[in-house]
DNA sequence: GGAATTGTATTTGTATACAATTGACTTTAT
DNA sequence: ATAAAGTCAATTGTATACAAATACAATTCC
């Protein structure tokens, strides 16, 4: 018999929930400080109330909404004091990722990947796509580089902490002018990558990351007279 | 009306869940490995599935346990390699957590807790006391420091990594010789933290955790008769 | 009018019934 | 004998009903 193409309804519909949400959220489309009552995602999302509180429970742990016990959920409020935390976790956890990623024993299955998904990225950029299908493959970027590392540990950190991430990435509208700086860092990071050297990559990434937060930082004074939004 | 003793139960079934069976797991009083069917827990626990379906979907998201959906839940194996992959998160964390606590403007309270934390676990190592009371004070003394930091998302996945990592600890049966020198680190911590001084905060740091994964090392060698027991 | 109380609507928390999945065993046809 | 199909038990996945908590409005009492 040939092989049929499988109707992949296998994901639960708390996966599904969880992505339709946290897209949702990521994406600004439903705001900081915004109420998501349980009832309401019924109707909307056409699933009953457990899989929906599942998913709000996943996004609890990843800080993406917060539950108040009896109260209600809301959309976790976005400050400038919680991009830098999360920003200092992530340069380090990066740096080890990247680190660990240059001492790998066989890296060019990786380092193709890591070329092809630069390309990706290139192409979107001139196809003028949307924001979120770039930073998709910004986040498979990183996310090779820490299955280089060989540590599945790490790779869960780092996507938790990339998903908050881009909140403040849409937010500050950093990308409108950082783009294709963006993909030059990367280019850089993977030169450094073939290299094996693991003082050059860290290097490396430190730079990016680095020039990310400060073009969040610019973002972020454009939106608001100060940098003190919490 | 006078002041009735109030029956504290706010705490929520999941809570209390979570909470029995993280503790069951860490101290190994379930084995690696071990079935955790949900009907079981509900007669253990008498309380019904939906908490506790959310405690082990918590216990999941913290790698304490494994949902394999459909077949089972399991408590999580230990390996090796989690160790160290555990390990090199937990180093690079912990030493972000000591360098910004060394830079804190207000150090003197948290400097006291320390002290008397380390006080606490001086004395529960004296009167002999059970090893997870001390490795609560482990936990707390690290905590600190995450608070002294500011920074509460480091504090969350230090406080997780924290939680794996006591599995080691207490697989490796490490702390029955390290003991008295986990307390004697952490004082030379505090002593560096005095100085307010990042370079040498980090160097006691990494001096204690590099110890620490000797130690667990040793453990596991006495234990195995080969290091890798993924 | 004002403070305490009570009621009520909204929301999350929990219990339970039923559906879907998985894996092992049995059966059956070849 | 072997492989395919079918049955059954165990386990998780989902839906729904009801309970508890919270906030706020209405009411009562002074």
């Amino acid at each position: 018999m040939p092989k049929l193409p499988r109707l992949d309804d296998k994901t639960s519909k708390v996966q599904k929930a969880y992505t339709v949400i946290k897209n949702s959220i990521i994406s600004m489309d439903i705001k900081p400080g915004e109420a998501l009552p349980e009832e309401k995602l019924v109707e909307q999302l056409g699933i009953s109330r457990t899989p929906i509180r599942a998913a709000l429970n996943k996004l609890a742990y990843e800080e993406l909404v917060m539950i108040y016990p009896g109260k209600g959920t809301y959309v976790a409020e976005i400050s400038y004091k919680n991009m830098v935390n999360t920003l200092q976790i992530r340069e380090v956890l990066e740096n080890l990722s990247v680190k660990l990623a240059a001492q790998a024993t066989n890296p060019q299955q990786y380092l193709n990947e890591l070329t092809e998904t630069i390309d990706c990225q290139k192409r979107l950029l001139e196809e003028e796509h949307g924001i979120l299908e770039f930073l998709e493959y910004d986040n498979k970027f990183h996310t090779i580089i820490c299955i280089m590392a060989d540590n599945t540990i790490l790779k869960k950190e780092i996507e938790s902490l990339k998903n908050k991430f881009n909140r403040f990435v849409i937010l500050s509208k950093s990308l409108t002018t950082r783009a294709e700086k963006v993909i030059e860092e990367h280019r850089m990071i993977l030169e450094a990558l073939k290299t094996k050297d693991p003082v050059s990559s860290v290097a490396a990434m430190t730079m990016h990351i680095r020039n990310v937060k400060l073009g969040i930082e610019e973002g972020f004074n454009n939106i608001f007279s100060d940098n003190r939004l919490d």
